[in-house]
DNA sequence: CGCCATTATGTGTATATACACATTTATTGC
DNA sequence: GCAATAAATGTGTATATACACATAATGGCG
């Protein structure tokens, strides 16, 4: 089976850097719009999941887990602990915190799940699954830039 | 000339959208991390670099070309315009501001130019120039993905 | 000319991101 | 057990992002 590839617009900037945001954006405000329903963004839906997959954690544990700056974890969970859907109580070790899933939290990543899961094939229909195995493939290759 | 494609960990999400980030969160660090002698960030090098491709242009206007809302390139321009790098001035058109480099904004381009190409190279140089050629090609069509 | 839709911009608010620095607690080596 | 080290977290500061809302100026039309 074969198709015609669309061409798409060349951006008079040839910065990789730059088309990794720019696509990043684009893809963000698309799965965020989807989720609108769920009152969380992809980010948030993604920090709830991990916690449902880990049952608790540390902040440090969940920051390697996400690959995210630990500080940046921090400041993010806050509007979930906010709005109630973590909490945040001391670990045995008195350094750690243990984070983890409220009931109101398990709710909410069951009801931003199904829309996720749109998003997901939405963008699978978008790309076509070949284009998306390989993306997913050179993004992996990508995010090994950094330790 | 063949060679054996490194395998890298699987990540416990599956999120087309999360994987998009991460991997524009190590790309920025990279880029960052190289243009720092030039004291700019990417984002900032490339806003100065598309002024200086326009001459000059209207806020509504370099939105549109580099495809960022609005409201946010507004704000990326105070730290430009705090270091006097770009100048702010009232166009023909009472309602638009006409957006230029300034002399020292012209020199920082120049500085954070030959840093920019050593990342690009050096990016070419891990993903291989085929590799490389087909994620921008996805990245195009992920950013066809809002209007 | 005056009304109105359009266009350009500014701002409040909120999330996301990460570096540098400080603090607290555990661990390790002697 | 104590001192040095390492680990976990918190916070100040700064940039990046975008939505909702407000304001101001232009342009078209009757």
């Amino acid at each position: 089976m074969k198709h015609i590839d669309k061409v798409y617009p060349k951006h008079p900037s040839p910065c990789n850097c730059m088309n990794m945001r720019r696509a990043s954006r684009a893809v963000t405000q698309f799965y965020d719009e989807v989720l609108k329903p769920s009152g969380l963004t992809t980010a948030q839906l993604a920090l709830l999941r991990h916690l449902e997959l880990a049952e608790k954690a540390t902040i440090s544990g969940l920051a390697k887990t996400m690959r995210i700056d630990r500080t940046t974890l921090n400041r993010n969970m806050k509007p979930l602990a906010d709005a109630g859907l973590i909490a945040i109580n001391p670990g045995k070790d008195s350094r750690t915190r243990e984070i983890m899933l409220t009931e109101t939290g398990k709710a909410a990543v069951v009801s931003g799940w199904a829309l996720w899961g749109e998003a997901q094939e939405s963008l699978q229909e978008y790309m076509g699954e070949e284009d998306l195995a390989k993306l997913n493939q050179l993004l992996a290759k990508l995010e090994a830039l950094v330790p």
